[in-house]
DNA sequence: CGCGCGGTTGAAGAACCTCAATTCGGGTGG
DNA sequence: CCACCCGAATTGAGGTTCTTCAACCGCGCG
């Protein structure tokens, strides 16, 4: 579990480039799938400076087997673990440039802000366009002109390291995220 | 639990069109979320005729405690289910229609010959042009093309609600899977 | 026979990629 | 403190892939 820092999980395709399965930022568990199987099926790459608490599997099955309501817990951060992926699926499949990265950065945005790391309109933003193309299934070029883009329109701009919304609610807009 | 007959997952995206998440066949599960989640997320359409079996979760849950094995097969199941659907995203990421469609065909024939549906070369196929692109998050329109030109280059061929695969080895080339 | 659904085909355009040159910014050595 | 350097980001031009729109075909069914 990562504690401090941002992280990747990605597969290589035969031609060499990434695809980027999910970013880790704290909180997040990395390997799930080792309470199961016992081998790695997906490296994991830190994007900065981390720090993380390890546990060790054959201590979690003993517990699971005192405290069954902990396997369940698994179950349910699997579970969720897939839900996102489906998300991301449907972003890849069936939207634009545009709309993926304005929801990638409203996801991160969440999910920073529940660990108190993000503010209101402000968060900490390591990642490399490459990086980020490798999770959109784009090329660092690409992300480079919608970045541009999201800047001239006054949606958000990066300035060292740290990533400014400027304009949540055309930013939602983009994303297609409603909130009531 | 599916026992025959093919059918999809899939969400809405807000302009109408399609996600397919995952195709089902016989022996595969819908909505393994319910086991945590109360709520359905995801709807399960039929693609054809189909049978299959329910289980009540509640008696799940109870058969849970009883057997706590059972639960780590829910873990091993969900497990899986992400470990497919981060395939098919990095399909969507990073391949092109040939590549997507080869691997889309080549998965699901492995998957209904493991059920002894299929045989070596041919299988049964009543999936709609539409359904595969909203599967490879392609246009309807696209599919037909790719499929075409397999036809054309005597990869496979469809007649009658089968598909028949003319050169396996062209077909694994194509889509990247490499057996030894 | 006609109708409707699914598939095919063609032409034109949009989205995104590739290649390549240039700029920017942060860190390092003189 | 400044000049340089290197990785990352930006920008431009041209190309490829896939989409869109629309017409047409084939076939099963009422």
């Amino acid at each position: 579990m990562l504690r401090s820092g941002w992280a990747a999980r990605f597969t290589h395709v035969p031609d060499g480039r990434r695809q980027v399965l999910s970013i880790l930022v704290p909180g997040d568990i990395a390997g799930a799938e080792l309470v199961i199987q016992p081998s790695i099926r997906v490296p994991v790459q830190a994007l900065t400076d981390i720090s993380y608490c390890a546990f060790d599997v054959a201590d979690l099955k003993e517990i699971g087997v005192e405290d069954p309501s902990l396997v369940w817990s698994f179950l349910d951060i699997c579970t969720s673990g897939r839900k996102d992926t489906e998300a991301r699926l449907v972003d890849l499949g069936r939207r634009n440039a545009e709309q993926r990265l304005a929801r990638f950065i409203a996801d991160l945005h969440r999910r920073l802000r529940r660990h108190g790391i993000a503010d209101e309109s402000s968060m900490p933003f390591p990642l490399r366009q490459q990086t980020i193309a490798d999770a959109l299934g784009l090329t660092q070029v690409h992300v480079s002109r919608v970045m541009s883009s999201f800047r001239e329109s006054n949606v958000l701009k990066v300035i060292g390291g740290r990533l400014f919304i400027k304009d949540m609610e055309a930013l939602l807009d983009i994303a297609e995220i409603y909130r009531r």
